[in-house]
DNA sequence: TCACACCAATTTTTT
DNA sequence: ATTGGTGTGA
């Protein structure tokens, strides 16, 4: 039986929602997790069969937390009927089942952003443009930009003459690849429910659906949502719309806003009662997120302390900003008595977390450093994941031509083009002219033997697969190819290489920790795991309560520390360059205040003087944020010793920097 | 066909 | 400062 006494009355209210439309506004620190897990066990109590929830949240990260605290509440077994998970999760899983209904093929392969652009540097080549003068990665922005338009575009409208010629035959080529990429996975999923009897099933499947995180939700997105929920309008939207922070991705904040014009009769929950801040911070960041215009206004209160004052660090460049931070983590945790695993540095870039990472080595201070160059993003994981696509879908032409020569095997570029013509000609898959070019006497001997021995290989790991399993198959690879000999052959350095090469043994384990931790092991489950990375590798709690967390504010969000560091609060970086740009200041400052409220007890805000860029020195401006925190709020930590640093290191500061200080210093 | 050297561009944020 | 992509010579 669950206790309502241990909620507060709004928190109330939105639990007992089950049935109709229903929008919950909850504001940072409101208990919103609590609610929604409290929510599910009310569901469950009432009668509710587990196998008809269905909770949509938007990062991985969100759905493991959501399935903990579930699974907290109401036991692990009910938890696992209860369908928790991303959208494009939840979409992959359906293509999975359906995608044949609208004519591709279920053993599709998912293309992450790396292999996008690989095929639209292709697509590039095909229509002759220079790739130096459109930047391939720019047009994969453009391309998911367009995909995430909807209703979509027509591609007669598409006034760019490059995109116009490209789009469709980048389109081309993923079907030729039997691939989808994220965006694919969304199209695809509201084509498959526009189906009658598909979309019925969905429906009678999953009675009551939620979504978390309502404000960042787009168009297409919103369009799968509403087609999964009928008639019936068994809807639960929780959200901020405060904390909108991914516009440019195409979340529209107005679905948040307009909830109620979509489902008449739609209740509505504020919960604005907060509970993990103090005074000073709710207060700080109110005062930041006010000047904004467009919102669902609402004020959060505590009961709590006002606590301390927001710490402002002032550093001389990025190098300095390192350093201080580091140095008030390490006085803090001993005079506080805290652990590492209390503080978490937040920044706007993932480029900045490097001086932090190389200092913390150095003073050998482990840290969790989430985000960045993703483990399964890594040139040598890429790699090896493309030896299982291949396995998988043969037709997955990417991952083919990844391999099919790695390690070096004699098989050059020219032999590839003429057994492409021949697969073109004969108008099959690259994979399946391969046998024929064993034969083929217009192909070198060594290219012959070359592709034999990779077919046989492929064969080989497919026995191995089907006898004992994908870690045995990836082993075999490894071994078989001698990937360590491969590796070191390319990296010079030494450390480069062992660490390259640590990174292929930890992708086995990740291939033996998928098996024992999935109760249906496939090939294709793992290839969808890595490509939505649902699979972040996780970290086990003794190393987290000691470790420093470093990462994005963007994937900070829902997240809480006890004391937080933003740094690099300076013009042009937060808010972005790019946002000043074109004007989307109101989500900068959106995530200014998403970083602030992640702090429980204690907030540093940190900027630099002078920072490097691209290894050139550039001066910098304190963010226009910082201005927006009343200043009674906030106290100068190092203020006072910034100048006699200054000499000390002997650095010669930029002029207007120079400037700048000299002002703070008289203040 | 491969290894090495040079050159260029890179830095938003995630699935 | 790093990294990947391109070009050249063996």
């Amino acid at each position: 039986m669950i206790n309502f006494n241990a909620l507060n009355r709004e928190q109330r209210d939105a639990v007992r929602c089950v049935k109709g439309p229903v929008v919950v506004v909850a504001g940072a620190g409101t208990g919103k997790t609590r609610t929604i897990a409290y929510r599910t066990a009310h569901m469950l109590e009432v009668g509710i069969e587990p196998g008809a929830i269905l909770a949509i949240t938007f990062t991985n990260k969100a759905a493991r937390e959501m399935r903990e605290r579930i699974s907290a509440m109401v036991g692990f077994d009910t938890c696992t009927d209860i369908t928790i998970s991303t959208i494009h999760s939840l979409c992959a899983r359906i293509l999975r089942d359906d995608i044949d209904k609208v004519g591709r093929d279920t053993s599709f392969t998912i293309f992450d952003t790396s292999d996008q652009v690989g095929i639209i540097r292709k697509a590039l080549a095909k229509h002759g443009f220079d790739p130096r003068k459109n930047e391939p990665r720019a047009l994969q922005f453009g391309i998911s930009t367009l995909k995430n338009i909807y209703p979509p575009v027509d591609v007669d409208d598409i006034a760019d003459p490059v995109m116009s010629r490209v789009f469709p035959t980048y389109n081309k080529m993923l079907e030729d690849n039997n691939a989808l990429d994220f965006d694919d996975l969304l199209l695809f999923a509201i084509r498959v429910l526009d189906i009658p009897e598909c979309r019925d099933r969905y429906r009678e499947r999953f009675r009551y659906v939620m979504v978390d995180e309502f404000q960042d939700i787009n168009d297409i997105q919103y369009g799968i949502v509403r087609r999964l929920v009928g008639k019936r309008s068994n809807i639960y939207v929780v959200g901020d719309d405060d904390q909108s922070i991914y516009g440019w991705r195409g979340a529209v904040v107005d679905n948040f806003l307009n909830f109620e014009e979509d489902f008449a009769g739609a209740r509505e929950v504020k919960l604005e009662r907060n509970y993990r801040s103090t005074g000073v911070i709710l207060e700080a960041s109110g005062a930041v997120i006010e000047n904004n215009e467009k919102r669902r206004r609402k004020k959060l209160w505590t009961s709590g302390k006002a606590g301390d004052p927001i710490g402002m660090i002032e550093a001389l460049d990025e190098q300095d900003e390192a350093t201080l931070v580091i140095d008030c983590i390490v006085g803090d945790k001993q005079r506080l008595n805290m652990k590492y695993g209390d503080f978490a540095i937040l920044y706007r870039t993932n480029a900045q977390s490097r001086v932090f990472e190389e200092k913390l080595v150095r003073m050998g201070i482990s840290y969790i450093l989430i985000g960045g160059t993703r483990f399964f993003e890594r040139k040598e994981i890429k790699d090896m994941t493309a030896f299982l696509r291949v396995m998988h879908n043969p037709e997955d032409e990417t991952a083919l031509l990844r391999v099919i020569n790695y390690p070096p095997r004699g098989i050059g570029a020219t032999s590839l083009d003429r057994i492409r013509d021949a697969a073109l000609e004969a108008r099959r898959p690259l994979f399946h002219c391969l046998e024929y070019a064993v034969h083929s006497d217009n192909i070198p001997k060594k290219a012959r033997k070359g592709v034999a021995r990779f077919l046989e290989v492929i064969e080989a790991a497919r026995q191995k697969l089907k006898a004992g399993g994908l870690a045995t198959a990836g082993k075999f690879i490894v071994d078989e190819l001698d990937i360590e000999n491969a590796v070191r052959k390319s990296y010079s350095d030494r450390n480069e290489a062992d660490r390259r090469f640590m990174n292929v043994e930890e992708w086995i384990n990740s291939l033996i920790e998928y098996e024992s931790n999935e109760p249906k092991p496939t090939i294709e489950g793992y290839l969808e795991n890595v490509a939505l990375m649902t699979d972040e590798q996780e970290v086990d709690t003794e190393l987290k309560e000691d470790s420093i967390t470093m990462m994005t504010v963007h994937s900070a969000k829902g997240l809480e520390f006890h004391t937080v560091f933003i740094v690099g609060a300076e013009e042009k970086l937060l808010p972005h360059e790019k946002s000043i740009q074109d004007g989307s200041i109101d989500e900068e400052r959106r995530l200014f205040y998403v970083a602030m409220t992640r702090a429980r007890r204690k907030l540093y805000i940190s900027y630099a003087a002078e920072r490097r860029r691209y290894g050139e020195t550039q001066p910098r401006i304190t963010s226009r944020f910082v201005g927006e925190i009343p200043e009674e709020l906030f106290s100068y930590q190092s203020v006072k010793d910034i100048e006699e640093r200054r000499l000390e290191s002997g650095k010669k500061l930029a002029s207007t920097s120079l400037k700048r200080i000299a002002m703070m210093l008289e203040d």
